[in-house]
DNA sequence: TCATATATGTAATATTATCACATTACAAGA
DNA sequence: TCTTGTAATGTGATAATATTACATATATGA
């Protein structure tokens, strides 16, 4: 069942292909229920619906945007709402906080990083993980004595997809 | 004339040493003087003091901050003030948005290279440039087919200063 | 079932950023 | 020098993003 381009979930050389993304979302969702429940946190059904919102599509979502799709499923209306659930999701690795974009996006391989980079089309404004650990590899090594603690990787550009003549 | 620590100009091995910080900025105004010149670009007076300004430590300064200061030194008191000034400094590479913190901090080596990767001390809020192009060249191998125009790569963590027992 | 910790609802407000439009200063050519 | 077009600035309004504070409700474990 594709639908439009989007990124391949986990591997950067299948990045932005089509592929089947009702299957893509209920993946991460499933992963995401065992995780928290291993973990013993819970995934509270607001916090649940915000995983599904941003799961719906690679493009990275503003807080803002959230919080409308949850006030019209009966949540709370008020900033606190999206952006606790946000933080939340953001705390348990199962969604990320696009900087660029003062944005969020889900994870799409939970559990399985704990940095990451992403690809962030100018064009479509589709968002893609990338595997973040030879780039942390080599900021590490060029930081010296400086421990890092968390990274934010963001490169910006076109998506194969997006280049081209036409664009 | 040493004062506070702030990180090294240049090098990532010195970075965060106690240097001769008037020195420092004064260079790296003189440096962008001479940058616009060349190219043609007008370093008029609110750029030049914004300038000024975020060279005065090493540490980002928010809009509102810069706007403030330059409010009291008779320029506009109006937020585009502020935001136009950072814009054209971030165009021309003489400051860099530091996009963790909503905040810009000076370039301290302007013309010499296109993308830069920053390291941020979260105790002593002090921001330094470290060299961006080994970590690029691994973004840009993992990137398959997706063409990066621009990356932002930010570190959050322990400056050697704040490491150890007491912090 | 009670006590505690955790999560949610909601109002208010803080912070960051942009738009729109009038005015001024500048640079290049006649 | 004048004129004309472009670039830069001043200013008011408003948009977009994010946080604080505190009351209420819900789950969990003793």
């Amino acid at each position: 069942m594709p639908h439009d381009a989007c990124p391949s979930c986990t591997t950067p050389d299948l990045a932005f292909a089509l592929h089947d993304h009702a299957h893509c979302a209920a993946d991460a969702l499933e992963r995401a229920q065992n995780l928290m429940r291993d973990r013993g946190q819970r995934l509270t059904p607001v916090r649940q619906r915000t995983l599904e919102i941003l799961l719906e599509s690679h493009h990275a979502l503003g807080a803002y945007d959230v919080l409308a799709r949850l006030s019209a499923d009966g949540f709370g209306n008020q900033p606190p709402v999206a952006y606790r659930a946000l933080e939340f999701l953001e705390d348990q690795g199962l969604a990320h906080r696009i900087r660029r974009l003062n944005a969020f996006a889900a994870c799409m391989h939970p559990g399985e990083a704990h940095s990451a980079a992403f690809l962030i089309c100018r064009d479509c404004a589709l968002v893609c993980e990338s595997p973040a650990a030879p780039v942390m590899t080599a900021l590490v090594a060029s930081a010296g004595g400086f421990a890092i603690e968390t990274a934010t990787i963001e490169a910006l550009g076109l998506c194969p997809a997006c280049q081209g003549p036409t664009s």
